[in-house]
DNA sequence: GTCTATAAGCTGATAGAC
DNA sequence: GTCTATCAGCTTATAGAC
């Protein structure tokens, strides 16, 4: 590394200002994160930002032209993930297996990212207003393959007749309910806060408790 | 009514001015819980709701001390709604009538009152600051009664040995996700936007997928 | 690439005439 | 009770020196 001249360096494109670059992006997206889910959109100021990522708000501005841009980045990087999960509903694979990996790996991101998912279930509950339409078509896409699948078990009989569209439903809104509403699954278990404990006992509860 | 002179009319606590201010009060909460939302505490500004409900900013400040204000009745409506539908889990009654009204009744309430559910929901995402504490501990204090009667019916083994606390988030989370997250649903569904009978439908897959 | 200074506009909230 | 006019402060965003 830091194979470039005085000379090179100075110019775009070097290795260093890259670095540099990738860094400080990376760092205001961190922070961006946690304060547009717990202050939202409007509520989140350039300035705090800033502050929290130890940059003039004048740099904020140089690596990102609005705010708007910040958010919209954001919810981009969010967008792949949600999907990403699903590659587990597969129709050659055993139902309850499938299932059950899907929503240990929707709880246990949900828990680590945390705040990447209440953004985004801001985002949602707001309509989606960020929301491109390409965007939007490839949740419709994607949710339409996981359905066929289980569908297929349906016919094989290997799985009960339920919509498996209000299925999917029933899946996401219970597991994205443990990060994004923490304080009222916490007031609930009477725990002061939640531990990954209570994640796994989620998921064991809600595979328990689901009929198929 | 109007029984007064307009001499007693003109002073404080007269029918005419009580009407208007009770009138005018309700079009702000209409208006507010809406905008609230949809555009988050920050987001929403006084000059929009004053707008909207046909008064002058003024007359807004007039009733409603600060913008907090506004929001903190707002959650104190929303907020006795959320243990009443809980009176349905009683332990004489039999479980699965019991959950069924509940679940129904949850679905509805949520469906006719989905800007007051969102708003709600946001408030809950954003981790409650706004909810005092004796409302935090009544929620707590509901709930536990809750658990309490099924565990009751699991000790009479009328219903399957779950964990009360994760079944009720289950349904929670299940029955909200509906109307505060209405986008994603219409998208899975494939329909324009959600109608009556869509929640319907989603009462009874929920109920058909819940083992009790 | 970094940072100070500042512009231009909007916000919550109030004063005070009617 | 109603409404106009206005303030003080904060916001996003930019200009321009280093």
């Amino acid at each position: 590394m830091a194979r470039q001249s005085g000379d090179e360096r100075r110019k775009s494109g070097g290795d260093n200002e890259g670095r540099i670059r990738a860094r400080n992006e990376a760092k205001i997206l961190e922070v961006s994160v946690r304060l547009f889910s717990t202050k939202g959109f409007d509520g989140t100021t350039i300035s705090e930002i800033a502050e929290e990522s130890g940059l003039p708000k004048a740099n904020v501005y140089y690596y990102f032209q609005t705010k708007a841009a910040i958010y919209e980045r954001l919810i981009a990087e969010v967008f792949d993930d949600w999907d990403a999960a699903l590659r587990h509903i597969r129709p050659e694979r055993e139902p309850r297996e499938a299932i059950g990996d899907y929503v240990r790996e929707k709880l246990e991101s949900s828990r680590r990212n945390a705040a990447q998912s209440r953004f985004f279930a801001g985002e949602l509950l707001r309509g989606g207003r960020f929301l491109s339409r390409g965007q939007r078509q490839h949740m419709r896409d994607v949710t339409r393959e996981a359905c066929a699948a289980v569908e297929q078990w349906i016919a094989e009989g290997r799985f009960p007749a339920l919509d498996p569209r209000h299925f999917f439903i029933m899946i996401w809104a219970t597991t994205q309910f443990y990060a994004d509403f923490a304080p009222v699954v916490a007031a609930t278990l009477e725990v002061p806060r939640l531990r990954k404990a209570d994640f796994d006992d989620a998921a064991e509860q809600i595979l328990k408790a689901i009929h198929f």
